[in-house]
DNA sequence: ATAATGACTGGGG
DNA sequence: ACCCCAGCCATTA
């Protein structure tokens, strides 16, 4: 992997995010190296190329709910999407302490790993 | 090199 | 619990 840029580790995590389980943004910015660019990771995923398979739709906010109201994914997609792998929403909220991922460090690392080769 | 831009967050009121 | 706001930071729409 060429000089591993912030938004690719992005795209990497979210990939790795098991169906029925969601991360939220700033959980995902801490695993690439920066605790304080959650802001930078809805950016990342923002810009991710169409054509690549990327479940988008499980990164959402650590209120538990859907912060894709100003991309063109509307809010009922992403809901629909993550309810269709078995994400509940309750008042539009997913409980985080039953469907947040939590990878161990080691899983991360794992993950990671085609990055630190660099 | 600078400024602008968010699919954010934590804490205070 | 809810709303608001200042701080955050990689990338360049």
């Amino acid at each position: 992997m060429a000089h591993a840029s912030f938004f690719e580790k992005i795209w990497t995590l979210t990939r790795a995010i098991p169906p029925g389980r969601v991360a939220t943004y700033g959980q995902l910015a801490a695993y690439a190296g920066q605790p304080r660019a959650a802001r930078t990771v809805g950016w990342a995923l923002h810009s991710m190329p169409a054509d690549a398979d990327i479940p988008w739709q499980r990164v959402i906010n650590a209120r538990g709910q859907i912060s894709s109201r100003r991309c063109e994914h509307t809010v009922p997609l992403q809901q629909s999407r993550l309810e269709a792998e078995g994400v509940v929403f309750r008042n539009e909220t997913v409980d985080l302490d039953t469907f947040q991922w939590r990878p161990s460090m080691d899983e991360v690392d794992a993950i990671l790993a085609d990055f630190e080769s660099d």
